[in-house]
DNA sequence: AATGGCTTGCA
DNA sequence: GCAAGCCAT
Protein backbone atom coordinates (compact mmCIF):
# COMPACT_ATOMS: atom_id res chain seq x y z
CA UNK A 1 0.00 0.00 0.00
CA UNK A 2 1.27 3.24 -1.09
CA UNK A 3 1.68 5.94 1.44
CA UNK A 4 -1.16 8.62 1.80
CA UNK A 5 -0.15 11.94 -0.12
CA UNK A 6 -1.13 14.64 2.21
CA UNK A 7 -1.74 18.32 0.21
CA UNK A 8 -0.77 21.78 1.88
CA UNK A 9 -3.01 24.53 0.18
CA UNK A 10 -1.90 27.71 1.13
CA UNK A 11 -4.36 30.69 0.70
CA UNK A 12 -3.52 34.04 -0.18
CA UNK A 13 -5.87 36.09 -2.11
CA UNK A 14 -8.01 33.53 -3.14
CA UNK A 15 -9.91 32.64 0.00
CA UNK A 16 -12.46 30.63 -1.47
CA UNK A 17 -13.44 26.98 -2.27
CA UNK A 18 -15.53 27.93 -5.30
CA UNK A 19 -13.49 28.13 -8.68
CA UNK A 20 -10.32 27.69 -6.50
CA UNK A 21 -7.72 25.21 -8.90
CA UNK A 22 -5.79 25.11 -6.13
CA UNK A 23 -8.59 23.23 -4.10
CA UNK A 24 -9.47 21.64 -7.57
CA UNK A 25 -6.16 20.26 -8.05
CA UNK A 26 -5.54 19.00 -4.60
CA UNK A 27 -8.76 16.96 -4.71
CA UNK A 28 -7.84 14.89 -7.93
CA UNK A 29 -3.65 14.48 -5.98
CA UNK A 30 -4.13 13.99 -2.59
CA UNK A 31 -5.24 11.76 0.38
CA UNK A 32 -5.26 14.70 2.97
CA UNK A 33 -5.44 18.12 2.37
CA UNK A 34 -4.36 21.16 4.67
CA UNK A 35 -6.22 24.46 4.15
CA UNK A 36 -4.28 27.03 5.29
CA UNK A 37 -3.98 30.67 5.85
CA UNK A 38 -1.48 32.65 7.35
CA UNK A 39 -1.74 36.38 8.99
CA UNK A 40 1.73 37.44 8.06
CA UNK A 41 3.21 39.80 10.24
CA UNK A 42 4.60 41.49 7.38
CA UNK A 43 1.22 42.93 6.41
CA UNK A 44 0.35 44.81 9.52
CA UNK A 45 3.16 47.43 9.27
CA UNK A 46 3.78 50.32 7.76
CA UNK A 47 4.04 51.20 4.05
CA UNK A 48 7.38 51.88 2.14
CA UNK A 49 7.97 55.24 2.24
CA UNK A 50 5.09 57.28 4.20
CA UNK A 51 4.48 54.44 6.82
CA UNK A 52 0.64 54.06 6.50
CA UNK A 53 -0.83 50.96 8.12
CA UNK A 54 -0.65 48.23 5.49
CA UNK A 55 -3.59 47.09 5.94
CA UNK A 56 -6.35 49.42 6.91
CA UNK A 57 -9.46 48.66 8.85
CA UNK A 58 -11.75 48.51 5.20
CA UNK A 59 -9.48 45.41 4.44
CA UNK A 60 -8.90 43.95 7.89
CA UNK A 61 -12.48 43.41 8.38
CA UNK A 62 -13.23 41.55 4.97
CA UNK A 63 -10.25 39.88 5.35
CA UNK A 64 -11.30 38.27 8.37
CA UNK A 65 -15.15 37.88 7.30
CA UNK A 66 -13.39 35.90 4.82
CA UNK A 67 -11.17 34.03 6.99
CA UNK A 68 -14.21 33.15 9.24
CA UNK A 69 -16.69 31.82 6.03
CA UNK A 70 -14.01 29.98 4.41
CA UNK A 71 -13.41 27.97 7.41
CA UNK A 72 -17.36 27.45 7.87
CA UNK A 73 -17.78 26.27 4.27
CA UNK A 74 -15.08 23.95 4.49
CA UNK A 75 -16.11 22.54 8.42
CA UNK A 76 -19.58 21.72 6.38
CA UNK A 77 -17.95 19.76 3.62
CA UNK A 78 -15.46 17.85 6.18
CA UNK A 79 -12.73 19.82 6.63
CA UNK A 80 -11.72 23.19 8.14
CA UNK A 81 -9.04 26.02 7.69
CA UNK A 82 -5.99 25.49 9.50
CA UNK A 83 -4.95 29.86 10.94
CA UNK A 84 -1.56 30.94 12.04
CA UNK A 85 -0.52 34.03 12.96
CA UNK A 86 3.78 34.16 11.23
CA UNK A 87 5.24 34.29 7.69
CA UNK A 88 3.80 31.46 5.47
CA UNK A 89 7.40 30.27 4.92
CA UNK A 90 8.10 29.96 8.65
CA UNK A 91 4.82 28.54 9.13
CA UNK A 92 4.46 25.80 6.33
CA UNK A 93 8.32 24.71 7.17
CA UNK A 94 6.81 23.96 10.55
CA UNK A 95 4.00 22.07 9.56
CA UNK A 96 6.64 20.32 7.39
CA UNK A 97 8.59 18.94 10.13
CA UNK A 98 5.63 18.15 12.60
CA UNK A 99 4.13 15.95 9.95
CA UNK A 100 7.09 13.92 8.87
CA UNK A 101 5.77 13.95 5.19
CA UNK A 102 4.39 16.38 3.37
CA UNK A 103 3.55 15.78 -0.47
CA UNK A 104 3.23 19.31 -2.04
CA UNK A 105 1.98 22.71 -1.27
CA UNK A 106 -0.03 24.35 -3.64
CA UNK A 107 -0.94 28.13 -3.84
CA UNK A 108 -1.14 30.58 -6.20
CA UNK A 109 1.15 32.39 -7.92
CA UNK A 110 1.43 36.71 -7.54
CA UNK A 111 3.47 38.85 -9.86
CA UNK A 112 4.72 41.96 -7.49
CA UNK A 113 7.75 41.78 -5.27
CA UNK A 114 7.05 41.37 -2.09
CA UNK A 115 4.68 38.09 -2.83
CA UNK A 116 7.53 36.60 -4.98
CA UNK A 117 9.62 36.73 -1.96
CA UNK A 118 7.42 34.75 -0.09
CA UNK A 119 7.25 32.18 -2.91
CA UNK A 120 10.90 31.97 -3.58
CA UNK A 121 11.40 31.22 0.28
CA UNK A 122 8.79 28.76 0.31
CA UNK A 123 9.68 27.11 -2.61
CA UNK A 124 13.63 27.07 -0.98
CA UNK A 125 11.63 25.22 2.26
CA UNK A 126 9.96 22.44 0.19
CA UNK A 127 13.26 22.28 -2.04
CA UNK A 128 14.62 21.53 1.19
CA UNK A 129 12.15 18.73 2.55
CA UNK A 130 11.54 16.91 -0.91
CA UNK A 131 8.42 18.69 -0.99
CA UNK A 132 7.00 19.26 -4.57
CA UNK A 133 5.85 22.91 -5.03
CA UNK A 134 2.63 23.48 -7.49
CA UNK A 135 1.59 26.60 -8.17
CA UNK A 136 -1.65 28.11 -10.18
CA UNK A 137 -2.55 31.19 -12.30
CA UNK A 138 -5.81 32.65 -10.75
CA UNK A 139 -6.56 36.02 -10.36
CA UNK A 140 -6.59 37.69 -13.76
CA UNK A 141 -9.85 37.14 -15.94
CA UNK A 142 -8.31 35.29 -18.90
CA UNK A 143 -5.29 32.95 -18.04
CA UNK A 144 -1.89 33.95 -18.28
CA UNK A 145 -1.82 31.01 -20.64
CA UNK A 146 -4.47 32.19 -23.00
CA UNK A 147 -3.61 35.41 -23.68
CA UNK A 148 -3.74 35.82 -27.68
CA UNK A 149 -0.39 36.65 -27.46
CA UNK A 150 2.62 34.63 -28.90
CA UNK A 151 5.21 35.82 -25.95
CA UNK A 152 5.28 38.13 -23.55
CA UNK A 153 7.09 40.84 -25.58
CA UNK A 154 4.19 41.15 -27.79
CA UNK A 155 1.94 42.33 -24.73
CA UNK A 156 0.75 46.03 -26.06
CA UNK A 157 2.06 48.64 -24.00
CA UNK A 158 -1.79 50.60 -24.08
CA UNK A 159 -4.15 49.64 -22.17
CA UNK A 160 -7.00 50.26 -24.86
CA UNK A 161 -4.88 48.28 -27.46
CA UNK A 162 -5.03 45.29 -25.16
CA UNK A 163 -8.52 45.46 -24.25
CA UNK A 164 -9.01 45.19 -28.14
CA UNK A 165 -7.69 41.98 -29.16
CA UNK A 166 -8.59 40.20 -25.69
CA UNK A 167 -11.92 41.03 -25.97
CA UNK A 168 -11.99 39.93 -29.71
CA UNK A 169 -9.94 36.74 -29.30
CA UNK A 170 -9.76 35.86 -25.32
CA UNK A 171 -11.48 33.06 -23.86
CA UNK A 172 -12.35 33.39 -20.24
CA UNK A 173 -12.18 29.42 -18.45
CA UNK A 174 -14.91 27.67 -17.40
CA UNK A 175 -15.91 28.17 -13.72
CA UNK A 176 -14.34 25.23 -11.71
CA UNK A 177 -16.40 22.90 -9.97
CA UNK A 178 -16.50 23.06 -6.12
CA UNK A 179 -16.18 19.47 -4.07
CA UNK A 180 -19.24 18.57 -2.25
CA UNK A 181 -16.60 16.92 0.10
CA UNK A 182 -13.27 18.02 0.92
CA UNK A 183 -10.76 15.51 1.43
CA UNK A 184 -10.08 15.53 5.23
CA UNK A 185 -7.17 17.12 7.25
CA UNK A 186 -4.50 14.35 8.94
CA UNK A 187 -5.09 14.22 12.60
CA UNK A 188 -3.10 15.71 15.29
CA UNK A 189 -3.06 19.39 13.81
CA UNK A 190 -4.32 22.61 15.82
CA UNK A 191 -7.48 24.51 13.82
CA UNK A 192 -5.72 27.85 15.39
CA UNK A 193 -7.64 30.60 16.50
CA UNK A 194 -9.16 33.96 14.22
CA UNK A 195 -7.00 36.78 15.41
CA UNK A 196 -8.96 40.08 16.48
CA UNK A 197 -9.56 43.09 14.56
CA UNK A 198 -7.91 44.56 17.90
CA UNK A 199 -5.42 42.31 17.99
CA UNK A 200 -3.51 42.92 14.14
CA UNK A 201 -2.83 46.75 15.75
CA UNK A 202 -6.22 48.13 13.91
CA UNK A 203 -6.87 50.31 17.15
CA UNK A 204 -4.50 53.53 15.71
CA UNK A 205 -5.99 53.69 11.91
CA UNK A 206 -9.51 55.17 13.31
CA UNK A 207 -7.99 58.44 14.06
CA UNK A 208 -8.49 59.09 10.77
CA UNK A 209 -12.04 57.58 10.74
CA UNK A 210 -13.09 59.88 13.68
CA UNK A 211 -11.93 62.64 12.23
CA UNK A 212 -13.82 62.48 8.50
CA UNK A 213 -16.65 61.80 10.60
CA UNK A 214 -16.78 64.86 12.30
CA UNK A 215 -15.28 66.78 9.16
CA UNK A 216 -18.01 65.52 7.23
CA UNK A 217 -20.42 66.67 10.14
CA UNK A 218 -21.76 63.31 10.35
CA UNK A 219 -19.59 62.58 14.07
CA UNK A 220 -20.32 64.89 16.45
CA UNK A 221 -18.16 63.91 19.49
CA UNK A 222 -16.79 66.63 21.02
CA UNK A 223 -13.22 64.62 22.30
CA UNK A 224 -13.02 64.77 18.39
CA UNK A 225 -12.87 68.27 17.74
CA UNK A 226 -9.54 68.65 19.03
CA UNK A 227 -7.47 66.34 16.63
CA UNK A 228 -9.56 68.10 14.17
CA UNK A 229 -8.90 71.46 14.88
CA UNK A 230 -5.23 70.03 14.84
CA UNK A 231 -5.62 69.47 11.48
CA UNK A 232 -7.46 72.64 10.50
CA UNK A 233 -4.59 74.80 11.96
CA UNK A 234 -2.09 72.27 9.74
CA UNK A 235 -0.62 70.83 12.63
CA UNK A 236 0.39 67.00 12.79
CA UNK A 237 -1.28 64.98 15.17
CA UNK A 238 -0.01 61.39 14.40
CA UNK A 239 3.22 60.82 13.39
CA UNK A 240 2.42 58.94 9.97
CA UNK A 241 1.13 61.70 7.67
CA UNK A 242 1.28 65.38 7.68
CA UNK A 243 -2.46 66.54 7.72
CA UNK A 244 -0.90 69.03 5.30
CA UNK A 245 -1.50 66.56 2.86
CA UNK A 246 -5.18 65.91 3.64
CA UNK A 247 -5.83 69.94 4.52
CA UNK A 248 -4.32 70.14 0.92
CA UNK A 249 -7.35 67.79 -1.06
CA UNK A 250 -9.86 69.88 0.52
CA UNK A 251 -9.26 72.58 -1.85
CA UNK A 252 -11.58 71.62 -4.64
CA UNK A 253 -15.43 70.15 -3.85
CA UNK A 254 -15.19 67.47 -5.73
CA UNK A 255 -12.00 65.88 -4.84
CA UNK A 256 -12.56 66.58 -0.84
CA UNK A 257 -14.99 64.05 -0.82
CA UNK A 258 -13.01 61.85 -2.08
CA UNK A 259 -10.61 61.00 1.59
CA UNK A 260 -14.03 61.31 3.32
CA UNK A 261 -15.34 58.58 1.19
CA UNK A 262 -12.28 56.32 1.09
CA UNK A 263 -11.76 56.77 5.07
CA UNK A 264 -15.26 56.30 5.86
CA UNK A 265 -16.39 53.30 3.50
CA UNK A 266 -13.04 51.77 1.82
CA UNK A 267 -14.07 51.98 -1.80
CA UNK A 268 -14.05 55.28 -3.98
CA UNK A 269 -15.07 55.01 -7.66
CA UNK A 270 -13.42 54.59 -10.79
CA UNK A 271 -13.33 57.90 -11.76
CA UNK A 272 -12.42 59.16 -8.49
CA UNK A 273 -9.62 57.33 -7.76
CA UNK A 274 -8.06 59.43 -11.45
CA UNK A 275 -8.94 62.29 -10.67
CA UNK A 276 -7.44 62.29 -7.41
CA UNK A 277 -4.27 60.84 -8.77
CA UNK A 278 -4.32 63.37 -11.79
CA UNK A 279 -5.18 66.13 -8.54
CA UNK A 280 -2.49 65.23 -6.09
CA UNK A 281 0.32 64.38 -8.81
CA UNK A 282 -0.24 67.08 -11.36
CA UNK A 283 -1.82 69.82 -9.62
CA UNK A 284 -0.33 69.75 -6.26
CA UNK A 285 2.87 67.97 -7.78
CA UNK A 286 2.90 65.90 -4.46
CA UNK A 287 4.75 62.35 -4.61
CA UNK A 288 2.96 59.65 -6.37
CA UNK A 289 4.08 56.85 -4.07
CA UNK A 290 2.32 59.08 -1.02
CA UNK A 291 -1.00 58.77 -2.95
CA UNK A 292 -0.07 54.79 -3.93
CA UNK A 293 0.56 53.70 -0.32
CA UNK A 294 -2.68 56.14 1.31
CA UNK A 295 -4.93 53.77 -1.31
CA UNK A 296 -2.80 50.60 -0.27
CA UNK A 297 -3.85 51.60 3.13
CA UNK A 298 -7.72 52.39 3.13
CA UNK A 299 -8.95 50.49 -0.03
CA UNK A 300 -10.85 47.97 0.37
CA UNK A 301 -10.46 46.40 -2.82
CA UNK A 302 -6.58 47.08 -3.02
CA UNK A 303 -4.48 45.32 -5.45
CA UNK A 304 -0.87 45.93 -6.05
CA UNK A 305 -0.49 46.15 -9.61
CA UNK A 306 -3.79 47.77 -10.31
CA UNK A 307 -3.06 50.45 -7.60
CA UNK A 308 0.88 50.97 -8.29
CA UNK A 309 0.36 50.72 -12.15
CA UNK A 310 -2.55 53.59 -11.96
CA UNK A 311 -0.25 55.61 -10.20
CA UNK A 312 2.48 55.22 -12.08
CA UNK A 313 0.20 55.87 -15.23
CA UNK A 314 -1.56 59.13 -13.62
CA UNK A 315 1.92 60.66 -12.39
CA UNK A 316 3.22 60.51 -16.19
CA UNK A 317 6.01 57.85 -15.75
CA UNK A 318 3.61 55.03 -17.14
CA UNK A 319 2.50 53.79 -20.35
CA UNK A 320 0.49 56.53 -21.42
CA UNK A 321 1.92 57.02 -24.83
CA UNK A 322 0.71 61.04 -24.56
CA UNK A 323 2.58 63.20 -22.69
CA UNK A 324 1.19 65.97 -20.17
CA UNK A 325 -1.77 64.52 -19.86
CA UNK A 326 -3.88 65.80 -16.69
CA UNK A 327 -7.64 65.88 -15.80
CA UNK A 328 -9.73 69.22 -15.41
CA UNK A 329 -11.19 69.03 -12.04
CA UNK A 330 -13.65 71.59 -12.79
CA UNK A 331 -14.70 70.00 -16.36
CA UNK A 332 -14.84 65.95 -14.23
CA UNK A 333 -17.00 67.68 -11.73
CA UNK A 334 -19.42 69.13 -14.03
CA UNK A 335 -19.38 65.69 -16.43
CA UNK A 336 -19.61 63.43 -13.56
CA UNK A 337 -22.03 65.32 -10.89
CA UNK A 338 -23.24 68.10 -13.02
CA UNK A 339 -25.64 69.89 -11.05
CA UNK A 340 -23.60 68.86 -8.07
CA UNK A 341 -26.15 66.79 -5.67
CA UNK A 342 -22.66 64.14 -4.63
CA UNK A 343 -20.53 67.31 -3.82
CA UNK A 344 -23.38 68.16 -1.47
CA UNK A 345 -24.03 64.74 -0.30
CA UNK A 346 -20.42 64.42 1.38
CA UNK A 347 -19.59 67.83 2.06
CA UNK A 348 -22.09 69.50 3.91
CA UNK A 349 -20.30 72.66 4.63
CA UNK A 350 -21.60 73.21 1.21
CA UNK A 351 -24.92 72.00 1.11
CA UNK A 352 -26.45 75.82 0.93
CA UNK A 353 -25.12 76.20 -2.78
CA UNK A 354 -27.53 75.08 -5.71
CA UNK A 355 -26.54 73.12 -8.57
CA UNK A 356 -23.08 72.84 -10.21
CA UNK A 357 -21.92 75.85 -8.73
CA UNK A 358 -20.94 73.91 -5.93
CA UNK A 359 -17.74 72.75 -7.25
CA UNK A 360 -16.14 76.73 -7.71
CA UNK A 361 -17.01 78.26 -4.34
CA UNK A 362 -14.07 80.52 -4.81
CA UNK A 363 -15.91 82.20 -7.82
CA UNK A 364 -19.09 82.97 -6.08
CA UNK A 365 -20.00 86.23 -5.60
CA UNK A 366 -20.03 87.63 -1.85
CA UNK A 367 -23.57 87.79 -2.20
CA UNK A 368 -24.06 84.64 -3.30
CA UNK A 369 -21.60 82.92 -1.09
CA UNK A 370 -23.28 84.66 2.23
CA UNK A 371 -26.67 83.40 0.77
CA UNK A 372 -25.66 79.98 0.69
CA UNK A 373 -23.56 80.27 4.41
CA UNK A 374 -20.11 79.88 3.24
CA UNK A 375 -17.51 82.22 4.47
CA UNK A 376 -14.63 81.16 2.45
CA UNK A 377 -10.94 80.25 4.57
CA UNK A 378 -13.51 80.10 7.69
CA UNK A 379 -16.37 77.53 6.66
CA UNK A 380 -14.84 76.36 3.53
CA UNK A 381 -10.94 76.78 2.53
CA UNK A 382 -9.91 78.55 -0.29
CA UNK A 383 -8.18 76.76 -3.36
CA UNK A 384 -4.10 76.56 -2.67
CA UNK A 385 -3.81 76.46 -5.83
CA UNK A 386 -5.93 77.10 -9.59
CA UNK A 387 -4.86 75.51 -12.23
CA UNK A 388 -5.25 77.45 -15.65
CA UNK A 389 -7.62 75.38 -17.76
CA UNK A 390 -10.51 75.28 -14.96
CA UNK A 391 -11.10 79.04 -16.45
CA UNK A 392 -12.78 77.51 -19.10
CA UNK A 393 -15.83 75.95 -17.22
CA UNK A 394 -16.02 78.28 -14.21
CA UNK A 395 -19.25 80.59 -14.80
CA UNK A 396 -17.54 84.28 -15.24
CA UNK A 397 -21.15 86.26 -14.24
CA UNK A 398 -18.91 89.54 -13.80
CA UNK A 399 -17.58 89.63 -17.16
CA UNK A 400 -21.62 89.06 -18.37
CA UNK A 401 -21.33 86.09 -20.27
CA UNK A 402 -24.64 84.06 -20.12
CA UNK A 403 -24.99 82.07 -17.24
CA UNK A 404 -24.28 78.78 -18.09
CA UNK A 405 -26.73 76.24 -16.71
CA UNK A 406 -24.23 73.06 -17.90
CA UNK A 407 -27.75 71.43 -18.65
CA UNK A 408 -26.05 70.75 -22.48
CA UNK A 409 -23.11 69.30 -20.70
CA UNK A 410 -23.50 64.89 -21.53
CA UNK A 411 -23.60 64.02 -17.74
CA UNK A 412 -21.78 61.26 -17.92
CA UNK A 413 -22.57 59.35 -14.64
CA UNK A 414 -20.55 57.44 -12.14
CA UNK A 415 -21.26 54.42 -13.75
CA UNK A 416 -20.60 54.87 -17.70
CA UNK A 417 -18.53 52.05 -17.83
CA UNK A 418 -21.08 49.93 -16.09
CA UNK A 419 -24.25 51.29 -18.62
CA UNK A 420 -26.14 48.78 -19.49
CA UNK A 421 -26.82 50.29 -22.87
CA UNK A 422 -22.78 49.96 -23.67
CA UNK A 423 -22.44 46.95 -26.38
CA UNK A 424 -19.08 45.74 -25.54
C1' DA B 1 -13.63 58.24 -22.94
C1' DA B 2 -7.44 54.53 -18.96
C1' DT B 3 -6.55 57.53 -26.76
C1' DG B 4 -5.33 59.50 -30.42
C1' DG B 5 -6.13 62.41 -34.77
C1' DC B 6 -6.09 66.88 -36.05
C1' DT B 7 -5.21 71.95 -35.47
C1' DT B 8 -2.80 75.88 -33.73
C1' DG B 9 0.95 78.70 -32.63
C1' DC B 10 5.54 79.56 -32.29
C1' DA B 11 10.65 78.76 -32.93
C1' DG C 1 9.11 70.52 -36.77
C1' DC C 2 7.50 70.24 -32.37
C1' DA C 3 4.64 70.94 -28.12
C1' DA C 4 0.34 72.04 -26.53
C1' DG C 5 -4.58 72.56 -27.22
C1' DC C 6 -9.11 70.90 -28.91
C1' DC C 7 -12.18 67.47 -29.06
C1' DA C 8 -14.64 63.03 -30.77
C1' DT C 9 -14.78 57.74 -29.88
Amino acid sequence: MSASRTVICLLRNDLRLHDNEVFHWAQRNADHIIPLYCFDPRHYQGTYHFNFPKTGPFRLRFLLDSVKDLRATLRKRGSTLLVRQGKPEDVVSDLIQQLGSVTAVAFHEEVASEEKTVEKKLKAICCQNKVKVQTFWGSTLYHRADLPFSHIGGLPDVYTQFRKVVEGQGRVRPVLSTPEQVKSLPLGLEEGTIPTFEGLGQTGTLIYITVWLYSAGIGNDPRENRKFNMIKQGLDYDNNVSSSFYKSLTVIALVTIKPRELALTGFMSNRGRQNVASFLTKDLCLDWRLGAEWFEYLLVDHDVCSNYGNWLYSAGIGNDPRENRKFNMIKQGLDYDNNGDYVRQWVPELRGIKGGDVHMPWTLSNSALSHAQVSLNETYPSPVIIAPEWSRHVNNKSEGRAHLTHQDNKDRGIDFYFSKNKSF
